[in-house]
DNA sequence: AACCTGCATGCTTCA
DNA sequence: GAAGCATGCAGGTTA
């Protein structure tokens, strides 16, 4: 049974520990729905909670028994879950073994760094000299100097139940910034760290410390690549010995390809302005070090909240986590505010997938979106974890606004990736820093904003060229509606535009590929790509191009006029609200809907059950329902086929009503029965059904757009 | 209906 | 070809 800290009422009017794991969101939902205690149903109370572990001063917390702070004096004090799990620690103060040690009987499985129940004795009197860890160099490192011999001999002589602190190695933790990625090459501090981390972290526990580490306290260290290749050898042959991954836990860290190094994407590469302001802002006496940054992709910056995190970053920098539930980490932004998110993974395909859980409002706070950076930075001593951020892109000759989260790092230029010395001349055209940010890794993300705009444009136009197939269609009554189906896809034709005459008649007007002049046509023709005035043979006066321009061009002149102040409008709207915008294919599918209307930008729909980003079926391009009505005197492609089949539907219906009463009127013994769709229902003459409401009728013929409860007198007149 | 969660899928990159 | 990872999606949960 393993007793972690989240199946403790952390209220304390119970204390109960209970074998229980507390409702799913905790400790994620900050100010959000409160977890309760499986035991006493008692709220979780973020600030009680912190104040009775001490969150915010990693690793130290209470002593039970003398209420003087006490470190733990594990090395993972960032690590709650290890924090409590160690247990047995003994105070500095009062000297009693930390209560919680007696709660431990079993830990969860043989990867845990702390298997087995600890030995309090070692640490006793001692906690207050030891450096729990040099974070970054490796994570469970502790230091040759501070570390006693005894202790080392203590854990690894033979109890397997031992941690399994990795390797010393004597290297010298840079608090210098990488500046200008000098060392990012093959021999790169962080390279180091990740090959001596990951080469480490692949080894069976107490084997390890056993073999390799205890002399390197006494002798100096064999040369890193001697040391790395017997460790990855070792690593090898100890596979077995390593618990099999399984299909919950994946396959455990240091394998696959994350053990050789850090890719370059993921190496920081920050600048001196970005470290001081950073520095100054946390604090002066402390140390930053970058550890690794990350581009921020569209479901990172997305609403799920969830960071997918390198997985070599992970396992290099981030605490091992045996189990995919994962623990929670404190990350601080560089203002000083603490976020508290849930570090764990998924298996997947044999390995692991790691994420940081509930960043919505961190990445919200810090105004980032897709293309950011978030960097990655301990901070000591504390030995926090602090999460910075680079903006994607600063608008070439325009002074970047003032961020009153990131200040002065907003105004940093955007560093490209691999792209040499971090300074100011590393700056690039704002385009090409956007496409390379985004897409570094992946080509989905390819477009920056104003591209995909021009793309989701290009497709707004597309709606009004599709034309339907010149093969002959299918047509399908479904509940009264006939339905053409074609087997060849919707064809380009020529674009025509929709007005409104003073009559409320509905004309439609095509421009002339010849002499460019628009033509009045009926508006139930359709216009191929290649169309002239010689074309118009609905009206022959106007087949000559010479013929001027009717009257009514002026209108169509105005609403052409609109038009493009609408799409000017809306260029300037959307890259202002970009922030908003759905991404990618959906987004484009969305756009898609918008047409000439002034519609508010609504989602793309779900109704049509073989939807497909882009598909341009009269279903799929209507919005959800209840947003973006079309008004009745829209003139969208939409609502004129829409209006075009329902008159031509409530012809055919009258002329069968009429048909039907004819018949009624010739024989009066045949029995009336209910036309499809009407439902089953007594029947009180010809057609009539109670059931059927003529309104609710028309609804269900009608798409969403122009239909729903709230179909009002104008819309009825419009349609009939 | 919207949101959340835990994968599953498939594209991209790397060795 | 293998590994990494962005994102889709189905089932469950919540408002």
């Amino acid at each position: 049974m393993s007793l972690l800290p989240v199946n403790v009422c952390m209220n304390g009017l119970c204390g109960t520990i209970t074998t229980a794991q507390w409702k799913r969101g905790w400790p994620m939902k900050v100010g959000g729905a409160a977890a309760l205690c499986y035991t006493c149903g008692t709220e979780y109370d973020h600030v009680r909670y912190c104040e009775r572990f001490h969150l915010n001063e990693p690793g130290w917390r209470e002593c039970k028994y003398c209420d003087k702070p006490v470190h733990c004096g594990c090395v993972v004090s960032r690590n709650l879950y290890e924090c409590l799990d160690l247990g047995g620690i003994s105070c500095i103060n009062c000297t009693r073994a930390h209560p919680l040690k007696q709660l431990i009987n079993d830990i969860p499985d043989s990867t845990s760094r702390f298997p087995g129940t600890w030995l309090p004795s070692v640490f006793t009197n001692r906690t207050s000299n030891i450096t729990p860890l040099i974070k970054g160099l490796d994570k469970y490192q502790f230091t040759s100097s501070n570390v006693p011999k005894e202790f080392i001999t203590r854990c690894t002589s033979g109890n397997d139940n031992g941690p399994t602190f990795k390797s010393p190695l004597p290297l010298s933790l840079s608090t210098e910034p990488n500046h200008n990625n000098q060392n990012l090459g093959s021999n790169s501090l962080y390279e180091q760290r990740a090959q001596q981390s990951l080469a480490l972290s692949a080894l069976p526990t107490s084997n390890v410390v056993t073999e390799e580490k205890t002399p390197s306290f006494e002798t100096e260290p064999k040369s890193r690549q001697t040391v790395i290749s017997q460790l990855k050898i070792k690593s090898k042959s100890n596979r077995g010995l390593i618990s099999v991954s399984d299909n919950r836990v994946g396959r455990p860290p240091g394998e696959g390809r994350a053990r050789t190094q850090l890719l370059p994407r993921y190496q920081p590469k920050m600048t001196d302005q970005e470290l001081s302001k950073i520095h100054g802002d946390v604090n002066s006496n402390c140390t930053l070090t970058p550890l690794f940054e990350k581009i921020l992709s569209a479901s990172d910056a997305g609403r799920i909240g969830r960071l997918v995190l390198p997985k070599a970053c992970a396992e290099t920098f981030f605490p091992p986590i045996s189990n995919s539930e994962g623990v929670p980490l404190k990350i601080q932004d560089i203002k000083g505010k603490e976020w508290i998110c849930q570090f764990r993974f998924w298996p997947n395909n044999n390995s692991r997938m790691y994420v940081l859980e509930g960043v919505t409002s961190c990445i919200q706070d810090m105004q980032l979106q897709a293309g950011d950076t978030v960097i990655f930075s301990r901070l000591d001593p504390g030995d926090k974890l602090v999460i910075g951020c680079r903006k994607a892109t600063v608008s070439a000759g325009t002074p970047a606004l003032p961020n009153p989260v990131n200040g002065d790092i907003e105004k940093l230029p955007t560093i490209v990736e691999n792209e040499g010395p971090s300074n100011l001349d590393s700056v690039v055209p704002t385009e090409k820093k956007r496409t390379r940010n985004i897409g570094s890794k992946s080509k989905r993300l390819h477009m920056n904003s104003e591209d995909a705009l021009e793309l989701k444009l290009t497709w707004e136009d597309a709606q009004e060229y599709l034309r339907p197939p010149v093969s002959k269609p299918t047509v399908v009554i479904i509940e009264n509606c006939e339905l053409e189906e074609y087997d060849e896809p919707p064809v380009f034709g020529k674009k025509t535009i929709f007005t409104t005459n003073a009559a409320e008649l509905q004309e439609q007007w095509v421009q002339c590929d010849s002499c460019s002049k628009w033509r009045k046509i009926p508006s139930d023709v359709i216009v191929s790509s290649k169309w002239t005035c010689s074309d118009n043979i609905s009206d022959p006066d106007r087949c000559l191009g010479a013929f001027p321009e009717e009257k009514g061009v002026k209108h169509l002149y105005k609403v052409l006029r609109s038009s493009k102040e609408y799409k000017k409008q809306k260029v300037t709207k959307d890259s202002e609200t970009k922030q908003e915008e759905p991404t990618g294919l959906d987004a484009l599918a969305t756009m898609a809907v918008l047409g000439e209307r002034n519609e508010p930008l609504a989602g793309p729909t779900t109704k049509h059950p073989r939807h497909r980003p882009g598909c341009s079926c009269i279903v799929c391009i209507q919005p959800p329902s209840g947003k973006g009505k079309h008004k009745p005197s829209c003139i969208c492609n939409v609502c004129a086929t829409v209006k075009r089949r329902f008159k031509t539907m409530m012809m055919r219906k009258k002329k069968r009503l009429a048909d039907q009463g004819r018949q009624m009127n010739q024989n009066t013994q045949v029995p009336v029965v209910n036309q499809p769709g009407t439902g089953p229902g007594p029947v009180l003459g010809p057609g009539l059904d109670l059931n059927c409401d003529p309104a609710e009728e028309q609804q269900m013929m009608l798409p969403e757009a122009v239909t729903s409860s709230s179909i009002t007198p104008e819309w009825r007149n419009v349609l009939t």
